[in-house]
DNA sequence: CCGTATTTGTCCGTATGTATG
DNA sequence: ACATACATACGGACAAATACG
């Protein structure tokens, strides 16, 4: 138990907790390729422990949507089919539109300050072309509205399902091109939300949503398209 | 749009996920109370199994939010607050809006007579008085919207929080009055619904969702006014 | 405040099933 | 098709923490 530099900081959590935590972060970095077979042996003699508690770390993970596991064959990264993609934007659209709404309703101006702060650090990224960090701050932004909303529910519901289709993008995307976002519609947003307008900002957040699901298919259209004449 | 039952859902048939589903039923029926401990030992015996298993299905539940986890304590039973019931009504008032949009536009004429019977079985029971097959139905009828969705994440997230929210009842409620739904409801879905009207489907449904949660409201004041007196 | 009993946390061994040559 | 190697499934034992008297 001497191996594991990042887990033992977090020891307020149960060892399960933590190998579970941990796991999630090696699946969403790609660490571990997708679809690819999770060896219970592996991992415990990875982070220094016995095979029980990384056998309960999959069981949550399977309930939380990034594993399948088969019987007696173990545990595997989930792939996540486009449909299913689908599947979980008309989801989130919905949810989207909901963390408009409750923003316009009851945003305090200190969160306003420091949502215009994020918008303008996005837009001087967007002019730097920093692609990756583009994307950090994007995921940052949306995670800040579903915060500032307060209801603890709806940010579970929200971050889940965001984590899984951070895993679909891990799937294939050879990134490059099409997933980057108009840096005008976040700001749209923020004006909307500003202006305590409850229907404008419901409609700019389910857009902005739509808008990215239209910009996943076309990478993966780009994506298959060069498959094919390779 | 096929509907999909419970089970294709859960098709692991692994130890611990039987186990995980048997002890899903047993909380919601209330066969432990709720904020009591689950104790490992007894809970295997009870199976017939070792403790291996139960612990992973601990792991399960807890990530549904069915259970809570503290460390070297043990399991116990979730209590839901009605903050957090509130919360939960939030997310499921927005996802039955879209639940109502999607059936309005992609309904199938057989889903369409599923949906009619059941309402039309729904007033029967609703003139008999009989509280729990009412709400029995009640509940089926909502399962049989979102399932006739098609949209596999939509049906997990909801029957999720539709456990959650099972739970919160069971936590107090001497039931008896005011949780009763007006079948008039039931059949204006339908309409909705059938009429091919996506706002008005999703509008209703919504609405819907939303005098539950009054309902709820009413039913948990009264409980609380009853305890003072009493 | 201390000692004991109970319960959880972790580890390891064995049986069973699966992939591979 | 068979035998071998390997991985998982489960049970059981021991250590550590908590609850109780």
């Amino acid at each position: 138990m001497e191996k594991l530099s990042p887990i033992q900081l977090l020891q307020s959590s149960s060892l399960p907790m933590l190998v579970q935590e941990e796991m999630e972060k090696m699946i969403l970095q790609g660490d571990i390729v997708v679809g690819g077979r999770l060896n219970e042996a592996d991992l415990a003699q990875h982070f220094g422990i016995s095979r029980g508690p990384i056998r309960e770390a999959f069981r949550g993970l399977e309930e939380s949507g990034l594993v399948r596991q088969e019987k007696n064959r173990g545990a595997f990264v989930r792939e996540i089919s486009v449909t299913e993609a689908d599947e979980i934007y008309d989801v989130r659209d919905a949810l989207e539109e909901l963390i408009g709404r409750k923003l316009a309703a009851n945003i305090t101006p200190a969160q306003l300050a420091e949502l215009q702060q994020q918008v303008e650090q996005i837009e001087q990224v967007g002019v730097s072309q920093d692609v990756t960090r583009y994307h950090l701050l994007n995921l940052q932004f949306h995670d800040t509205l579903v915060s500032f909303t307060g209801n603890r529910k709806l940010i579970a519901v929200y971050r889940k399902l965001t984590k899984e289709l951070l895993l679909f993008r891990r799937r294939g995307l050879a990134a490059g091109g099409g997933m980057l976002v108009s840096s005008d519609e976040h700001r749209a947003i923020y004006e909307a939300i500003a202006a305590r307008d409850t229907d404008a900002a419901g409609n700019m957040l389910r857009r902005h949503s739509e808008l990215s699901r239209a910009r996943m298919h076309r990478a993966v259209e780009n994506q298959t398209a060069a498959a094919t004449t390779a």
